[in-house]
This record gives C-alpha cells, sequence and structure tokens, in this order.
DNA sequence: TCACTAGTACGACGTACATCGTACCATATG
DNA sequence: CATATGGTACGATGTACGTCGTACTAGTGA
C-alpha cells in the first residue's frame, strides 16, 4: 500500500508546530530546505536509531510537512513547501528563518 | 518575588513552537493578539480548571510569548509582541494567520 | 473580622512521546 | 541462494505533558 499523506486543506497549524517543536524533525526539514534533493531517511545526519528515525518521518509525513515516495527499498523524502505556502503563508519561511537563526547564534557562542 | 521571563536573545524555537503546539494556549495567544488589552487569567474564555489554567500561563511565560505582571491579587497578561517579532521575524504573524484561518475553516465546516 | 476573588503549589493520574532493541520484510547484488 | 541495505513493526522504558482536585496565600472589601 502507498503512504498515508494529508491533502492540503487538511494540513493542521498545531500538529505542524508540534512536529517542528522536536529538534531533530527541524534539522530534517531544515536539511530538506537547504537541498530539496529527495533522499533517504539514512541520508540526514542525525544520531539516533533507525526506529527512531521512522517515528520521526512518519510524524513528519502525518503532520503533512514532508513527502515520501517509495523508491525500491527506501523512501525518498522531500519537503512540501508548495502546500505548506499554499496553506499557511509564510509560515516555514519564517520558522527557517528563526532556526537558521537561532543554530547561527548558538554555534557563535560555541 | 517577581516573575521569571526569558530575555529576547534567550528566545527558543522549539519551546515557542512547543507552546504554541497546544490548543488551550494557541487560544490564549490568539486571544491576546486580537485585544492586546493586558488582563487577568481567568478572563480567558477556556474550559479548564484554575490550576490547569496556570500551567499553560507559566509554560507560556517561560517560552516567552507572554509578559505577566503582578496587579493586586492578578496578573496581567500581555503579548510579546516586539520581543517575538524581532528575535523570530514574521513568525508570530504567520501563526496567528494560519490560527485564524483554521478557525474560519473550522467554523464553516460546523 | 469574615468572606470573596485570583491565582499558586503540590500531588495524582492517564496519556503521549522520544528513544531503543530485536525481529522482520523488501530489494538489490555477489 | 546468501548477504547486504533501507526501512518497518512491535514491545519496552523512562520522561514529559495536560488535566484535575485539594489545600493554600495574598489582596479586596463589606
Amino acid at each position: 500500500m502507498s503512504l498515508q499523506h494529508p491533502q492540503p486543506e487538511q494540513l493542521e497549524l498545531e500538529a505542524v508546530l508540534h512536529a517542528l517543536s522536536d529538534p531533530q524533525r527541524l534539522r530534517i526539514v531544515r536539511s530538506l530546505a537547504e537541498d530539496p534533493t529527495p533522499r533517504r531517511c539514512g541520508a540526514f545526519d542525525l544520531q539516533v536509531t533507525k526506529s527512531t528515525l521512522t517515528h520521526h518521518f512518519r510524524v513528519l509525513r502525518e503532520a503533512g510537512l514532508i513527502r515520501q515516495q517509495e523508491e525500491g527499498t527506501s523512501r525518498l523524502n522531500s519537503l512540501r513547501r508548495d502546500d505548506l505556502d499554499e496553506r499557511f503563508p509564510g509560515l516555514l519561511d519564517a520558522i527557517l528563518v528563526a532556526a537558521a537563526d537561532a543554530a547561527a547564534l548558538s554555534s557563535a557562542r560555541g
């Protein structure tokens, strides 16, 4: 069976905010925003187990943040930027800018 | 003792997103955005207990979303719009627009 | 002084969550 | 077929969270 993705009009703000309130998931989304190339779950530099990875990608998918396409034995992940921008204009951009800023701050602090 | 509020540069994106991922707290923030008049915790139309209310207001305060000033026996709550806009430009506005849109949608659906 | 109001503190409870390990299923590739 | 790769499923575990009730404190005012 193919994977469940919420329709654009089904996206829920609370679910999106909750999905992005986790550092690992925020990192995944930031990575996909920086480089939109669809890529495998394992291709993100997270220090968690495979099963934890699966969990986070499912949360992101069910919140409507990413799309997962099955491709052989892997799943190609991509950001649903258009859907998000249409449903929640400016939200994703604001979060990405804020996250980039926070990352720059914390790296500047050491 | 007076209440603890994070400094503008101490605001953490994850904490802000988490704080706003709860329906009750999102409602509080929306209410304060619609009418910026500082007002008591009890003056928000939430169907929860007093102690639950205290909990939610503390989460909002510790995330830096609201400011609480003690005034007699009550606490006057106000939105930290300026601090948030400075630290996370566009974020609060995008969330408020999205929330208003979602509320309009759900009320239109009945 | 005696209520009343606004809110906190603390403990409890059930649920959700992040994480892991193990077992398992596909699909390639030798 | 055997093995490696990419990922899921399921159960376990510890923690955090949302909610409540009760008890309490601090002002307000009759």
